[in-house]
DNA sequence: AACTATTGTCATTGA
DNA sequence: CCTCAATGACAATAG
């Protein structure tokens, strides 16, 4: 009886449980939110997974980084002939972009990883030439850069890139076979590579490589490995005296010079001529746009922006790179010029047009307190060709290409070149919601990204209607010194509104943020809770199995008493009594009875 | 394409 | 009555 009254209140309780449960769920909560332990693993294996997503995005880049200075050392100075001038200077120059811009790097790297992939698919021992070239080279050019982040990886990155992929991570490498496995990006490769060789004949085309279309690639990556060695001395000296228009130039004659050429002076010749028609530009203007913004030192301004869609004609790779490199300076000096240059019709308002088409729809829900929704401000900015116009410009090519610009690194170039264009202004947006324009351009955090678009939006707005002070200001400062400040400024109507709503908007913000924090911790300390009275429950059902065991055994105990004292007792005769006709009984007082049975059984016959 | 998680925003409510 | 914080609900967005 006992133990199924247990098993019975235990059973309850779990119903009990389950119903809680159940209405958990309905609530929209699960067991597993319940799951302290869970919840941490998880949290755990995805910061693990976090991890090793950014080292291998962190490998690829300096991979690619490593090609590229590869690159760069084979396009300054020909396979055999040592051109080091233009090479050197680009590193060096580019040393503190290229932390920041890995796409444009990405964009090299892809292209010649396609160039060694074909090598190594035609070509194996040369391939194999190349990776022990390589391997030497790449801690050259790492120690000319000074880049230290590529130092440690190229050496065996590259390498393995052509041909050892033993070297390789198998993650890096899927990465690659990835990348080269894009048909867009070979077909642009070829198509440039074929034309740099029609258009201009290189001196050195009497190997027969040359004239074939399929080889360029091949002695593209030749040149890459070989260069390095011999050039990276020559480089060094000759770097700084290099100016930025020549430095483009010895870019332009770098690709030719790939082809194997034995004469220097005709290769360097031929570079200078090709300047202007050669489709590799591409890589010219990479690292000539780095050059340039080291010596201007930020002053990029408009110019590189606009030049931007002019870009189109030349290699696909040009634009990119070129934002790519210059997010900063471009950034700044958008943040600047509060640029009236730059209209509406610039080719940006494609993608910025994305943005606001989504605010427009807000717009109808009219919450603005003065009838500025959110959208007709930002409309109404937009269209002024203020300042603000710039901005929105500005933001709205970052949201999209944001995304873009860490998954397609190779691809971008080729298949989708406007949004390669775009990638560079989200660079710059970064450093502007941050406030400041130091703000490292690489660092694109995807959580950020959001919080850093609603602070545009909202940052924009009042840039656009000329509010003295920062969003941050508006939003965080105490009422007093809040309705101070807004009463030392004289504003009229509308900035007042969107102060307000700026205002309002921040705080509740921040509001919502504390909210949902409270209630994960609400669930939190619910789910400890839970567990604790879980532990309190087993205890509580553990004593008391160990009570019934206890009970059970002490009834034990008091029938053999019992049997032992009944047994004992003897009547007049010294007879024992029988237990069927006799038992023994205790009184309240605590004696003993010997109770005849007969009577019990006479009492129950006379109650029935 | 459907689903989920995250985040920002708006409307409402109570202090 | 106003302001503010808290919160539910919704929408946009990313994964």
């Amino acid at each position: 009886m006992m133990e199924m009254e247990a098993i019975q209140s235990s059973q309850q309780d779990m119903d009990l449980i389950d119903i809680l449960w159940n209405q958990d769920i309905d609530l929209g909560a699960r067991r597993e939110v319940f799951d302290y332990n869970h919840r941490q693993k998880e949290h755990e294996l995805q910061r693990q997974q976090k991890l090793e997503e950014e080292k291998r995005l962190h490998l690829l880049r300096e991979q690619e980084k490593a090609l590229l200075s590869q690159l760069q050392l084979d396009e300054e100075t020909g396979e055999y002939i040592p051109r080091t001038q233009p090479s050197i200077p680009l590193p060096s120059a580019v040393t503190p972009l290229e932390n920041v811009s890995f796409t444009e790097e990405t964009g090299d790297g892809m292209s010649l990883d396609e160039c060694l992939q074909l090598l190594a698919e035609t070509f194996p021992v040369e391939d194999a030439e190349n990776t022990s070239v390589s391997a030497v080279t790449a801690p050259v050019s790492m120690h000319v850069s000074g880049n230290i982040m590529m130092s440690p990886e190229p050496p065996a990155l590259s390498p393995a890139s052509l041909s050892s992929p033993q070297q390789m991570s198998s993650e890096v490498e899927q990465a690659w076979m990835e990348i080269l496995s894009l048909p867009e990006l070979q077909q642009c490769l070829n198509m440039q590579m074929e034309d740099t060789l029609e258009t201009t004949t290189y001196p050195l085309s009497n190997s027969p490589e040359v004239q074939n279309p399929n080889y360029p690639d091949h002695q593209l990556l030749q040149t890459a490995s070989f260069y390095p060695l011999t050039s990276l001395p020559e480089v060094k000296t000759n770097i700084l005296n290099v100016s930025p228009a020549e430095f483009m130039n010895a870019c332009d004659g770098s690709v030719p010079s790939v082809a194997p050429s034995d004469h220097l002076s005709q290769m360097k010749v031929d570079a200078t001529q090709l300047n202007g028609n050669f489709g590799a530009e591409g890589f010219c203007d990479i690292f000539y746009p780095n050059a340039v913004l080291e010596e201007s030192s930020g002053h990029h301004s408009l110019d590189g922006g606009e030049s931007i869609p002019d870009a189109p004609n030349k290699a696909t790779f040009t634009p990119m790179d070129l934002y790519s490199i210059s997010p900063e300076d471009e950034f700044e000096t958008g943040k600047n010029n509060v640029a009236p240059d730059i209209p509406d019709s610039d080719s940006g308002i494609s993608t910025y047009s994305s943005p606001n088409s989504s605010s427009p729809s807000k717009s109808v829900n009219g919450s603005g307190s003065y009838g500025f929704s959110d959208s007709d401000m930002e409309e109404m900015e937009y269209n002024s060709g203020s300042g603000g116009s710039f901005y929105s410009e500005m933001f709205s090519l970052n949201f999209q290409p944001d995304d873009l610009d860490p998954a397609l690194p190779g691809s971008s170039p080729a298949g989708e070149p406007q949004q390669l264009e775009e990638e560079p202004n989200q660079h710059k947006v970064d450093p502007a919601e941050d406030g400041g324009h130091s703000g490292a351009p690489f660092t694109k955090d995807k959580s950020k990204k959001r919080s850093d678009l609603r602070l545009s939006r909202d940052e924009l707005r009042a840039r656009s209607l000329k509010i003295p002070f920062t969003v941050d200001m508006i939003i965080n400062l105490p009422v007093d010194d809040f309705n101070e400040l807004m009463s030392k400024h004289q504003l009229n109507e509308p900035q007042l509104a969107l102060v307000r709503d700026i205002r309002r908007r921040g705080k509740n913000k921040v509001a919502a943020q504390n909210c949902r924090k409270r209630k994960m911790d609400n669930i939190v300390g619910l789910e400890t809770d839970l567990d604790s009275l879980k532990d309190e429950k087993d205890r509580l059902l553990s004593e008391k199995s160990k009570n019934m065991t206890d009970l059970k055994e002490m009834k034990r105990q008091l029938h053999s008493l019992y049997l032992e004292v009944f047994g004992k007792l003897r009547d007049e005769k010294g007879n024992s009594y029988s237990p069927s006709e006799y038992s023994l009984q205790q009184s309240t007082e605590g004696s003993v009875f010997l109770v005849p049975r007969i009577k019990k059984t006479f009492k129950s016959e006379d109650g029935h």
